[in-house]
DNA sequence: TAGGCCATCTGGTCCT
DNA sequence: AGGACCAGATGGCCTA
């Protein structure tokens, strides 16, 4: 262990505070114990057990001599342990073992710097599958079941050219999701779970069907569904001919913008699902309602994610149609709607 | 307080 | 030799 190559306190680096240091802290006084009385015999195969061992005696030595420790060479007797093969262990000198800190330092700082491009890329990913949320992410694993789920169901999207079910729509996007994140999902598509695990419920009295939302609700929802993936331009994708190429396309100026496949995208954020409940606000240049910068994204936040069972009362009942306002009711908050040639814009009240 | 999530350190392995 | 990647270990933070 490396906590053993730093015995001496003055070698230590800062961070002996993590990783097996407490425990080998503890362990310390055994190490010594064990070196006493084991002097005459072999290495344990442990470069940095040997260099605290021998730090001291071989102190001075030329660093570029790479003598190995004779210990190692011949039969090992001592008890049944069975020889040590593989390379032969050099002895640690000081310089050798200040070289091996910082080169350790310097790896520590490049796995920080890799871990954090990984979650850089993570945050990136978070925003283009439903539901993001400035205010709470989704952990790492959600986010890449979440994301797996996404693309399943677009490509079935694409691949059957048809509107899905919208229940299994959201069944498939919670596939394997914890309970909290498919309430999240549930809240985000506007269902609340018991719904969405049975049937679509109107609340005003009427009944979605077997698992298809209505008309009104339906086009509502899904004028952002999916769109980030229609291509710019084809207004004869499937996507676009099945609704699913509107608002999203026109506010972020289409599909399969290249930023999206940037490394480095800082575009929009994507949560085509995000229109309803309770809400965090992207919005986007202007407001004008017709405006295709003037779009304005709500997204669910993390304090009011439960299921919000007034708003299907509202989607069963809006009227659509460019031009139409309705309100949108949540446990948060009252959001004025307008649905608009693009789709729904809300404006936070 | 237990459990989940996370950042960080660390040593091993593979590759250049 | 050194960098990239990986998995295990550890401790901190947060929440139910």
């Amino acid at each position: 262990m490396l906590t053993r190559l730093f015995s001496d306190p003055s070698l230590l680096p800062d961070v002996q505070k993590y990783s097996g240091w407490a425990e080998d802290s503890e362990g310390d006084d055994s190490i010594i114990k064990e070196e006493d009385q084991d002097t005459q015999d072999d290495m344990d195969g442990s470069d940095l057990r040997g260099d605290s061992r021998t730090q001291s005696e071989h102190a001075g030595e030329d660093d570029e001599v790479d003598e190995v420790d004779e210990e190692d060479d011949g039969e090992d007797t001592e008890g049944d342990r069975p020889k040590k093969r593989g390379p032969k262990k050099r002895k640690m000198t000081p310089a050798r073992i200040e070289r091996t800190k910082v080169r350790r330092t310097k790896a520590n700082a490049r796995e920080r710097t890799r871990m954090h491009d990984l979650n850089s890329a993570l945050d990136n990913l978070r925003k283009v599958v439903p539901c993001y949320s400035k205010t709470q992410k989704l952990s790492k694993i959600e986010t890449l079941r979440l994301a797996k789920n996404y693309i399943w169901a677009l490509s079935e999207i694409l691949r059957s050219g048809k509107r899905p079910d919208l229940v299994a729509y959201v069944q498939t996007l919670c596939k394997g999701l914890s309970q909290p994140t498919t309430n999240l999902v549930a809240g985000c598509l506007q269902l609340n779970s018991r719904n969405f695990l049975t049937e679509q419920q109107c609340p005003d009295g009427g009944r979605y069907g077997s698992g298809s939302l209505s008309m009104h609700s339906y086009q509502y929802q899904c004028a952002r569904l999916s769109s980030p993936h229609c291509p710019p331009g084809s207004n004869s994708h499937p996507l676009r001919t099945h609704g699913y190429c509107s608002a999203y396309d026109s506010a972020y100026g289409g599909g399969g913008s290249p930023e999206y496949n940037s490394p480095d995208y800082e575009g929009p954020l994507s949560p085509p699902l995000c229109v309803n409940g309770n809400f965090s606000l992207k919005h986007q240049g202007s407001a004008s309602p017709d405006n295709e910068k003037g779009t304005t994204t709500l997204c669910i936040t993390p304090a009011c994610r439960a299921p919000d069972p007034a708003g299907p009362t509202t989607w069963c009942s809006a009227p659509l149609g460019p031009g139409a306002a309705f309100t949108l009711k949540t446990p948060c908050l009252t959001t004025t709607c307008t649905y608009t040639t693009n789709g729904p814009l809300c404006t936070m009240n």
